[in-house]
DNA sequence: CCGGATGTTCACCT
DNA sequence: GAGGTGAACATCCG
């Protein structure tokens, strides 16, 4: 599920943890927890205060400061499948993988707070992880915000736009449905080689990133967008009629309009 | 039964 | 170095 958008409602349902303190780590899943080791993990975070918790593109941002000073933070990823649930509620409903989908034996990492509640990530599929201090350089700047300038550095690539719009170090937070989404709407075909936008293609790209991750955002998430219909039934444009393409762009399902997107 | 899926990472090519 | 491909992860859905 998560895109930015699916991130975006976590970090809201999380942001309640502010203030509370991390009472322990629960990491049933070995593979889950990346770069560190379980033992270092939890000596860093137990014991500490939740000051905040961000969002960086797909990344979820624990914020941990204590008595003494700022502390560490921790990331977590979601993957395609990954859920999560603070205080043991979803903070997402109608997800995938159903209302059974919160089985204990997908829990793959749990936080423990006082003076109650914590976090879990429930994944069946295990394509998500967590660190310890995640590195910001290895994300690109944030979709939702994303200026003309950003957009622009990020296209200085001769990959396909789509694998550029895809790859988390050039642009943090967009996946394959809001990539698509966005460039339906901005009219541009997916496997344009990126350096080959002109400036105006690119000023109107990157306000239309924006524009359609608010506005998917409204709508309730990344699955609302006007393609997502003819997407599952190998349909028609929405706006003119004609037959949508697919292919596989950049390693994964790309639908477009051949009428419009130039 | 088979292929595909809102994602990332890695090994291996060209 | 740049870029591409395919596999792996584990489960559900059509």
């Amino acid at each position: 599920m998560p895109e930015l958008l699916e991130v975006e409602a976590y970090r809201r349902a999380a942001a309640r943890l502010a203030g509370r303190t991390v009472l322990g780590v629960d990491l049933p899943d070995g593979r889950y927890l990346r770069g560190v080791e379980p033992e270092v993990l939890r000596a860093s975070v137990t014991g500490r205060s939740v000051v905040g918790v961000r969002r960086h593109g797909k990344l979820l941002i624990v914020d941990l400061g204590g008595p003494d000073a700022r502390g560490p933070s921790l990331g977590l990823h979601f993957g395609m499948t990954g859920r999560l649930l603070v205080d043991g509620d979803a903070a997402i409903d109608g997800l995938r993988y159903g209302p059974a989908g919160n089985r204990a034996a997908w829990v793959r990492f749990g936080l423990r707070t006082a003076p109650a509640g914590g976090l879990e990530v429930i994944d069946p599929r295990r394509l998500g992880s967590v660190r310890l201090d995640p590195d910001p350089a290895d994300l690109g700047p944030d979709a939702a915000t994303l200026s003309t300038a950003q957009l622009s550095a990020a296209l200085d690539s001769g990959r396909p736009l789509k694998a550029v719009l895809l790859d988390q170090g050039a642009v943090a937070g967009l996946g394959n449905l809001l990539v698509d989404e966005s460039l339906w709407r901005a009219r541009i075909r997916p496997d344009r080689v990126a350096r080959a936008l002109d400036p105006s293609e690119r000023r109107r790209l990157a306000r239309t990133i924006r524009s359609t991750v608010s506005d998917l955002g409204r709508r309730g998430g990344s699955d609302t967008g006007d393609l997502q219909e003819p997407r599952d039934a190998r349909g028609t444009c929405p706006r003119c009629g004609a037959p949508l393409s697919r292919a596989t762009v950049a390693g994964r399902t790309t639908f477009w309009c051949p009428a419009e997107q130039v």
